[in-house]
DNA sequence: GCGATCACGTG
DNA sequence: GTACGTGATCGCG
């Protein structure tokens, strides 16, 4: 029966013309309804194959290419008080070759660009092209003098630094003006994020597509994989259509992405976090962190010593070379060859993660050999050598701050991420000797203490947990002694630790599985942990169990300022995903909630910095933690300044602690 | 050259 | 169990 149900019939008589079905020729397949199903189907693959042009729209039609003065006066002259959507061309990145011949020109003065954009009509769509008739300097100038109330734009962070005078204008005695300015900027894509956090990329067609049901060629379509600077030089026509777009979509989707984010209850959170947020995080990549270049060096040669003798080492006792790096092969020399026990856990082969070696340490001396190769091979590659490559002329590093990529409100770091530098391990921490203030200044690092256990006994209510923080008590310790009904002095460590796993579970949505494996515990023993911590702490229970209900029937979380996280797998018909569901659904409040918060403390403090007329500056910031550049004459007032507004940034029913520390390089200050 | 996979750094 | 980004390897085209 079960053969007969499986087995294909191979021999259904069918009648198939195969004549008829040839197209009489490519045309009747790739049409441009073919195409715009396609492009609404995100099949890009496809599209690739089309030979016609993206249907036409009226946009395009009225887009402008203006390269005389007098035409650019005339038409600042018709800009009024409506909305205006801008986006700057920049040059052609000089330092770079271009087909293997440096180029001859002379590079163009810093914040120069190659076109800006503008709209502001239906009918008004210009690129305004650079040159001997017009000045970057000048189409600046027009642009913030113009009498547009709302300067509209697409990634607005990568742009400041060719809007000059929002650089220029930062001093106390400007205060005002510059936040006049601050504020008439709207970053469509800061928005679309906000409107929908999972998308990762928000790119031009889609906000069109979703906000507008406007079908308009993509950015691969008009430039392929160049940048718009190089198509500009080679096809103009191409470049001005990408550079109209962007101008013209940004301003077509304002009104219907404010109205958005009005009926969502989050104009508020744009307007007065989000967007505030663009200038300072510019302000922090433009600020960067000095390196020692010399001392990171020598960091990694003496990695490199210390690999290769583990190297030796580890080909010794496997008695064979083979790439340690490669987990294929390292699981067929440990598992196959040397017969390691239960090389249990696979998916493409062997596992040989850190948590399954930990394991098999005490079988053979090999084992605690590859862990601590693999230890210093991710430091030299990632830290030593990655970190290397990011030095500038000025010895200093600017990481790229993304504000649209996580799901939760959480910034990210990229090129490099200074995010994930190494403390955990000494020897890892030591790399933070290497990021230092520049001379005569020191470092002030102020870190959230357990803000989000605060922020899940705030938002549950729970009286427990707010008292313990109330008095200020060890908060793992507090637990261990309710969950297990002991004294608070006679808490063992085991039990502390124990307790400190189940309020990480806690905080992450927790599961009796997830919790087995981080204490490496039975999953019935788990359970009765996350059992009792309930009976604990039944506010926290219900708080978690209406956070997941509310999520099922709206689709979303909401954190106390009104950030929302789609949460689409709660419908979903896989068991597991509707489990991961409810995890995502009871960790995005909390860690949504204390994104919103330090970001309301970054603008703050880096408000209070400029208008305060202090050198000091706001450096980076790693989810709970802020770190500043500051003189040494200023340190007092600077550390009381940061605590002073972490702590207010928001108002709960318990404290925000906040814990400080100084330094000359950020293994000292933290 | 690109993407998937694995492993691992942070909060 | 949450949220990310990067490097090395390897198979694909």
């Amino acid at each position: 029966m079960s053969k007969k149900l499986a087995t294909i019939i191979t021999d259904v008589p069918v009648k198939y013309d195969f004549t008829e079905a040839a197209l009489a020729s490519n045309d009747a397949l790739y049409t441009q309804e073919a195409y715009l199903m396609c492009k609404k189907l995100e099949f890009k693959n496809l599209l690739g194959r089309f030979s016609v042009d993206a249907p036409k729209n009226n946009a395009q039609e009225h887009f402008n290419v203006i390269k005389t003065k007098a035409e650019a006066e005339r038409i600042w002259k018709k800009v009024d008080e409506k909305p205006l959507a801008f986006m700057v061309i920049p040059n052609v990145d000089n330092k770079q070759e271009s087909d293997g011949q440096m180029l001859l020109f002379a590079p163009a003065p810093k914040n120069a660009f190659a076109a800006l954009a503008v709209a502001f009509s239906e009918e008004d769509i210009y690129l305004f092209i650079t040159g001997d008739e017009l000045a970057a300097d000048d189409l600046i100038a027009h642009l913030f003098a113009c009498k547009s109330k709302q300067l509209l734009t697409a990634n607005l962070k990568s742009q400041l630094p060719y809007l000059k005078w929002i650089n220029e204008q930062r001093a106390a005695e400007d205060w005002e003006a510059y936040c006049t300015q601050r504020n008439r900027f709207f970053e469509r894509t800061v928005a679309a994020y906000l409107l929908n956090p999972l998308k990762g990329e928000y790119p031009c067609d889609d906000i069109a597509k979703d906000y507008l049901g406007l079908m308009v060629p993509g950015k691969a379509d008009l430039l392929g994989k160049k940048t718009v600077a190089e198509v500009l030089a080679e096809d103009e026509k191409k470049a001005v259509d990408y550079a109209c777009y962007e101008a013209y979509i940004s301003w077509k989707s304002y009104p219907v992405l404010m109205e958005s984010l009005k009926e969502q209850g989050m104009d508020k959170l744009f307007r007065e976090i989000e967007m505030p947020l663009v200038f300072v995080l510019s302000d922090m990549e433009r600020q960067g962190i000095s390196i020692d270049a010399d001392a990171l060096k020598e960091y990694g040669e003496k990695l490199s010593v210390s690999i290769i003798e583990l190297e030796q080492k580890i080909y010794e006792e496997a008695g064979e070379q083979f790439n340690i790096n490669s987990p294929k092969q390292l699981g067929v020399i440990l598992f196959e060859k040397m017969q390691l026990p239960n090389g249990k856990k696979t998916k493409t082969g062997f596992s040989t993660s850190a948590e399954v070696l930990e394991k098999l340490a005490g079988d053979h001396p090999i084992v605690a050999d590859i862990l601590e190769y693999r230890k210093l091979a991710k430091l030299k590659s990632t830290y030593a050598d990655g970190l290397a490559n990011y030095i500038d002329e000025t010895g200093k590093i600017h990481t790229t701050f993304h504000q649209t990529i996580t799901a939760t409100g959480r910034l990210s770091s990229t090129d490099p991420n200074l995010q994930n530098i190494p403390i955990r391990i000494e020897l890892g921490k030591m790399i933070r000797k290497v990021f230092h203030p520049l001379d005569g200044d020191l470092f002030v690092d102020s870190d959230y203490s357990q803000i989000e256990l605060r922020l899940l006994a705030h938002m549950s209510g729970d009286k427990q947990l707010i008292e313990a923080f109330r008095e200020n008590q060890d908060i793992h310790r507090s637990t261990a002694s309710k969950v297990f009904h002991v004294p608070f002095d006679e808490v063992t460590d085991l039990q502390r630790r124990n307790a400190k796993a189940v309020n990480f579970g806690i905080v992450y949505g927790i599961s009796a599985f997830g919790l087995s494996q981080d204490l490496d515990i039975g999953q019935k023993e788990a359970q009765g942990y996350i059992d009792s911590y309930f009976e604990t702490y039944p506010k926290i229970k219900e708080f978690l169990d209406r956070t997941v209900a509310e999520a099922k029937e709206k689709g979303v979380t909401k954190t106390l300022y009104g950030r929302i996280r789609p949460i689409p797998e709660l419908s979903s018909s896989n068991y597991m995903q509707r489990q991961f569901g409810e995890r995502v659904a009871m960790n995005a409040p909390i860690q949504g909630t204390a994104a919103d918060i330090i970001k309301i403390a970054m603008i703050r403090v880096h408000d209070r910095l400029i208008r305060e007329n202090y050198k000091s500056r706001l450096i980076l910031q790693v989810h709970d933690e802020l770190l500043i550049e500051t003189a040494e004459e200023e340190k007092d007032a600077v550390i009381a300044l940061l605590e002073q507004e972490m702590q207010s940034a928001a108002d709960l029913s318990v404290e925000l602690a906040v814990g400080t520390e100084t330094g000359y390089d950020w293994y000292d200050a933290h």
